[in-house]
DNA sequence: GAAACAAATGAATATATGCTCATTTGTTTC
DNA sequence: GAAACAAATGAGCATATATTCATTTGTTTC
C-alpha cells in the first residue's frame, strides 16, 4: 500500500502544471489561445484584466513551457506549446460544460 | 474575436476544477484514491500530514464532487466519483512523467 | 536620437490557501 | 452511558497568489 502514492518530487510538478489553470484569468487566456495566437494587448482586452496582468501570467505559463512567445515588431504573440496541453485543457472544459 | 473567450463564470469554475489538483498534497490523495478508496487515517499516514488536514482537503474535493464518501463503522472512506476525473488527473501525470 | 507604443519587471497590497492545534461530532464497544 | 477511536470543524497563522501602479526595456518610425 505504501507505494500507491506518487512521490512527493512528481506529485509537485503536477500540481504545478494543473495551477497553470487554477486561475480564471490564466482559464480565459488559454480558451482564446486554443483558437489561435494573440498579443498582449489582445489578451488583456479579451480577459480584461491590464496589460500587465497578462505578461505576469504569461511568463507563468511561459516557464511551465505551456506557451511559447514570438516577438513581431512591437508586439509579442503568444501561442500554446504543445497539443497535450489542449487537450487537458480542453477535457476540463468540457467537463464542466457537460454539466458536473 | 470578442467572442473567442470563455465567459467569466465558466472560466471560473474551469478553474475551479483545476484547482483542485493544484496542490502537492491533493495530487497525492487523488493519486492513491485512483488506485482504490482509503480512509482518512490512511490517506494521511499515506501523504504525510495530519488527519486533519486529509479531511480539510476531502471537504474541497467533495464540494467539487470529485470524490464520495462512504462510512463503514467509524471509518469514512474516500473514492473518486468519475472516471472521466481520473482520465483527467492521469493526463496531467503523464504529461509530467513523458518529461515535459 | 526623440517620440510613441508594446511588453516586461518590480514593488506593494489585498486576498486566498494549506496547515496545525484544539475542540466537537459520530460511532463502536464495554 | 463512559471510554476510545475516527473524522470533521473552526480559529489562527504563515505563505502564496493575483492584481495594479510605476518604471524600465525593446522596437519602430520620424
Amino acid at each position: 500500500m505504501t507505494l500507491s502514492v506518487l512521490d512527493e518530487h512528481t506529485a509537485a510538478r503536477v500540481a504545478e502544471l494543473f495551477r497553470a489553470f487554477s486561475d480564471t484569468s490564466r482559464v480565459r487566456i488559454m480558451s482564446t489561445l486554443v483558437r489561435d495566437e494573440k498579443n498582449v494587448t489582445e489578451l488583456a482586452k479579451l480577459v480584461g484584466v491590464t496589460e500587465s496582468a497578462i505578461s505576469h501570467h504569461m511568463r507563468g505559463l511561459r516557464q511551465l513551457h505551456i506557451v511559447q512567445a514570438r516577438r513581431d515588431g512591437k508586439e509579442v504573440y503568444y501561442s500554446i506549446v504543445d497539443p497535450h496541453i489542449v487537450t487537458l485543457f480542453q477535457q476540463g472544459v468540457d467537463h464542466i460544460k457537460a454539466g458536473e
